[in-house]
RNA sequence: GGCCCCAUCGUCUAAGGGCUAGGACGCCACUCUUUCAAGGUGGAAGUGGGGGUUCGAGUCCCCCUGGGGCCGCCA
């Protein structure tokens, strides 16, 4: 059976590159008819934090992916690791080391200053069982490190990249596998839980490639089988370095505020590195489930496209059904509140924003920037459009009168309303359009938004007609302006 | 610096030795239209360079160049 795994390391939010590295992981599971686990590798105490684990674990779930076990937290398995590391120092393959930080940056600051690569001098490595006996007795702290040998190939097969080949005398020295807090470092804990939990792909960052020789050598010592690896190209920022903080958003937090729909995020990361063929670009999970392969990954890195996710948000949006998009909206809101971002608006107004912004927004913000108008009497007006729509000359005079003809409509329909602005525009005998953009720059504020005649007729006859009258009150300020 | 990985339009990608190098985002033009989107139509835009192998190379091999990653008691 195929078992897959994502093991983030809860000091930061979750990053896109991390949620993507969990979907093929996920994808690869369920396309197999697998297991997917989730593992959360909390080893460093320095950098943890409580939130991050939650913010993790709730990001996955926005983005759909559930996992098969409760998750198995590192730091509850000390004594396995702890175990496993004795075994390793009785059979010889790894060895206390008392040397203190401060010794090993002198150390590292010497092989600097001779321009020589790095590696750990092996100082404790002979130290006499006595020796080690009393250093333990004076209870010196002491780490546990992997004696690596001395020159070897190691050569492993990996699912996306092929043949890689590393010689021991690359890897920079007996690494530490336990620290002297008696936590086990990443390359150890990974390799024990792995095989324990039975991991038989593990799909990760390609930034772990030059670990994976490490772990082999752990497997192998321990005389267990390493499972299969499949190294995913990293994903870039613009500059084409590695994606961070530094490139605008990054986290799924941030694009969950900033209005992302999940599926969305979820099909635009899948299809960052992978391709489903025959020129899609719109694919719902349960396809990708059913034609996933890490055999299709692509090995090259790949830069985050922005705009490009907006397209296919806002092709999301266009495909839910109202009724969802409303829920959703309502959902959204109301997590933004929660961070004391919300937006103040009225139950009523979250069906009209949908049905006429529906199709012109990219994000689920969108709704509520564009709409501000819809939902509060109090609106800006773009100052541009009023001096090109309300210069017309005796204008707020005919929306006066607009109004009173709209007042006394008794049926407020799309094409009730267009009937009389016409018919008002060929009795003044001017363009249809004067008044159009006319009112609705009165209406709304801006000259750009939805079909005009739709929009008066979600605004309500009521806030259009006070609307018109009040326009002339409300722009004299800007109409003075230079 | 050492080791490793990568290389098709600006970006994401398709093309498992044989096509005019295809699609998508973005961009431009036209169209639709009361504006903005959306839609429709069209367009500009790519195999980093040099050697091989082959009748034939984006595809296979080598070198160069460029980019990236790792070298922690971080993961």
């Amino acid at each position: 059976m195929v078992i897959t795994r994502f093991a983030p390391s809860p000091t930061g939010f979750l990053h896109v590159g991390g949620a993507r590295t969990c979907i093929y992981n996920y994808l690869y599971s369920r396309a197999k008819g697998g297991k997917f686990l989730l593992r959360i590798e909390d080893t460093d105490r320095e950098r943890y934090r409580e939130e991050w684990v939650v913010g993790i674990i709730e990001g996955l779930k926005w983005l759909g992916i559930e996992w098969d076990e409760p998750e198995v937290y590192q730091s509850q398995r000390l004594e396995i690791y702890k175990k496993y590391a004795e075994m390793l120092i009785e059979k010889g393959y790894a060895y206390r080391c008392f040397c203190t930080p401060e010794e090993l940056e002198e150390e590292r600051k010497r092989y600097e200053s001779i321009k020589r690569p790095y590696r750990y001098s092996r100082k404790c490595l002979n130290l006499s069982e006595r020796e080690v006996e009393e250093n333990l007795k004076k209870g010196k702290p002491f780490s546990i490190r992997f004696k690596i040998p001395d020159y070897e190939d190691i050569t492993f097969n990996d699912l996306i990249h092929g043949e890689i080949k590393y010689n021991t005398k690359d890897l920079g020295g007996d690494f530490i596998i336990m620290k002297s807090d008696g936590f086990p470092t990443y390359n150890f804990a990974v390799v024990i839980d792995d095989h324990l939990m039975e991991i038989t792909y593990v799909i990760r960052g390609d930034d772990h490639i030059a670990n994976t020789p490490k772990q082999i050598l752990i497997y192998r010592a321990l005389g267990w089988e390493p499972p299969k690896f499949a190294h995913l190209p990293m994903i870039l920022g613009p500059d084409r370095q590695k994606l961070s903080k530094r490139h605008g958003a990054t986290s799924l937090e941030e694009f969950r505020n900033e209005g992302i729909l999940p599926d969305a995020l979820f099909n635009y990361l899948a299809l960052l590195g992978w391709s489903p063929g025959g020129n899609r670009e719109i694919v719902s999970k349960d396809e990708m489930i059913r034609i996933f392969d890490i055999k299709d990954v692509n090995k090259s890195p790949s830069v985050f496209d922005h705009q490009k996710m907006l397209w296919m948000n806002s092709e999301y949006i266009r495909m839910r059904k109202d009724e969802e998009l409303i829920m959703e909206l309502k959902d959204y809101n109301s997590h933004l509140k929660k961070q004391g971002m919300g937006y103040d608006i009225d139950e009523e107004f979250y069906p009209v924003l949908v049905r006429l912004f529906k199709e012109r927004v990219k994000t689920l913000k969108d709704f509520f920037e564009y709409g501000k108008f819809v939902y509060k009497d109090e609106y800006p007006f773009d100052s541009e459009a009023v001096k090109k729509r309300l210069s017309y000359e005796n204008i707020f005079g005919y929306l006066r009168e607009l109004a009173d003809r709209f007042e006394s409509l008794n049926i407020w329909k799309s094409d009730e309303i267009e009937r009389v602005l016409r018919g008002y525009a060929d009795e003044l005998g001017i363009k249809h359009a004067i008044l159009i953009h006319a009112v609705r720059v009165s209406v709304s504020g801006t000259g750009v938004g939805p079909s005009l005649f739709h929009l008066l007729e979600e605004l309500g006859k009521d806030r259009v007609v006070m609307r018109l009258r009040n326009v002339e009150e409300k722009v004299k300020g800007i109409l003075q302006r230079p």
